[in-house]
DNA sequence: ATATCCTATGTTATAAAATAACATCTGGGG
DNA sequence: CCCCAGATGTTATTTTATAACATAGGATAT
C-alpha cells in the first residue's frame, strides 16, 4: 500500500476510534478488522469475502459474526451499503453530512462516492410534497468509468 | 378491486401488449400474469411471494420460471426492483421517459414514484465531472408516510 | 474483590433470494 | 411439415442474511 492510502487508513481509524469513545460505544477488534478491510479495499466487497478474508488471517468467524461488525458500522455511518450489489464499502466522506450517492461502474466496478447535498435537497422537497418525510436515501447509478467506455469501443466497434 | 385500479389494471396490460408487439416479443402467459400481480399489488412485493401467488392458483413454477419473468420486464421497463428491499413493482409512469426514484415508507411500505427529472440532470452532471457515463440509476428513499408518522408520535411520545 | 448486568461474540441451524445447468416444449418462418 | 430460437420446466446449488440460544468479558455498584 502506499503512502497516500496508509495515512488515510490510519486517519480513518482514529476517526473512528474518537467517534466511538465520543459515542461511549466500543471499536472491538472484530469492528475494527471489518473496517480496515473495507477501507483497504478499492471496490465495494461483499460480507461473504470479508468473512473469507478473515478465515485466511487465521480467525474463524461465522456469518453472523460479520454482519454484525457491519451492522455497527453501517449505524454509526463508517460505510455504506450497495444494494443493487449486495456489497459494502468504507464512506470516504467521514466527518461530513452527506447521504450516500454512489456512482458504479458496472464494468469494472469502480465506485465514487458523492456528497449529493443537492440530490438531497430535491428529494426532501418532493418528499415533503407527497406527505413523506425523508429518512435517508440509497442512491446507486450505474455507469461506465471513462477507461471501461473506451474498452467497451475496442471490444464492440 | 375497484373501478379506478380496475382501469389501471387494464390499460397497463394493453399498454404493455402493444410495447410487446411493437418491439416483436413476447407477453407470455407467466410474464403477463407476474405483470398483472404486480400492478394489483399496492406494495412492493418479492419473487417468492409472487411464486407463493402462483403456487395457490395451480400453478406449480419453481424460482427460475418468475425470475426470468421478473427480468424481462425490468428490460421491458414495465417494472422495477428496489433493490434495498428485494422487491419489484409495477411502473407507475409507463411511457414516459423517467428515472426509478422512489419513496417508500419504512413502517408500512407504501411506496410512491418519482419521476425524478432533476435529480437525473443533477446526476448526469455529476457523473460527467467524475468521466463516468451514466446508464441508469436507482434511488431509494426510506421515509415516513404521513399517517405512520402520527402513528410513531402515538406509539412513542 | 465480587456479584451483577449489559453488550459483544461464538455457534448451530435455517431462512430467503437468486442462479446454474440441462431437459423439454412450442409456435412461427422456411 | 420440419426446424430452430426462444420460452418454460426441472433439479440442484449458490449466495446472502438472520434466528435462536450459549458463552465470554468489561464496566459498575456494593
Amino acid at each position: 500500500m502506499d503512502k497516500q492510502s496508509s495515512n488515510t487508513l490510519s486517519r480513518i481509524m482514529t476517526y473512528a476510534e474518537k467517534e466511538c469513545q465520543a459515542r461511549s460505544l466500543r471499536l472491538t477488534p472484530v469492528r475494527r478488522r471489518v473496517l480496515e478491510m473495507l477501507v483497504k479495499h478499492k471496490h465495494p466487497v461483499s460480507a461473504y469475502q470479508l468473512l473469507d478474508e478473515l478465515v485466511e488471517e487465521g480467525h474463524k468467524p461465522a456469518p453472523p459474526t460479520i454482519y454484525r461488525a457491519l451492522d455497527f458500522l453501517l449505524e454509526q455511518g463508517f460505510i455504506h451499503r450497495l444494494a443493487t450489489q449486495n456489497n459494502f464499502v468504507a464512506c470516504t466522506h467521514l466527518g461530513t453530512l452527506h447521504m450516500g450517492v454512489f456512482l458504479v461502474c458496472k464494468r469494472c466496478k469502480k465506485t465514487v462516492e458523492l456528497l449529493g447535498d443537492s440530490i438531497r435537497e430535491t428529494l426532501v422537497d418532493q418528499a415533503d410534497q407527497n406527505e413523506f418525510s425523508l429518512e435517508e436515501a440509497l442512491v446507486e447509478v450505474n455507469c461506465l468509468c471513462q477507461p471501461c467506455q473506451s474498452q467497451q469501443e475496442r471490444d464492440q466497434p
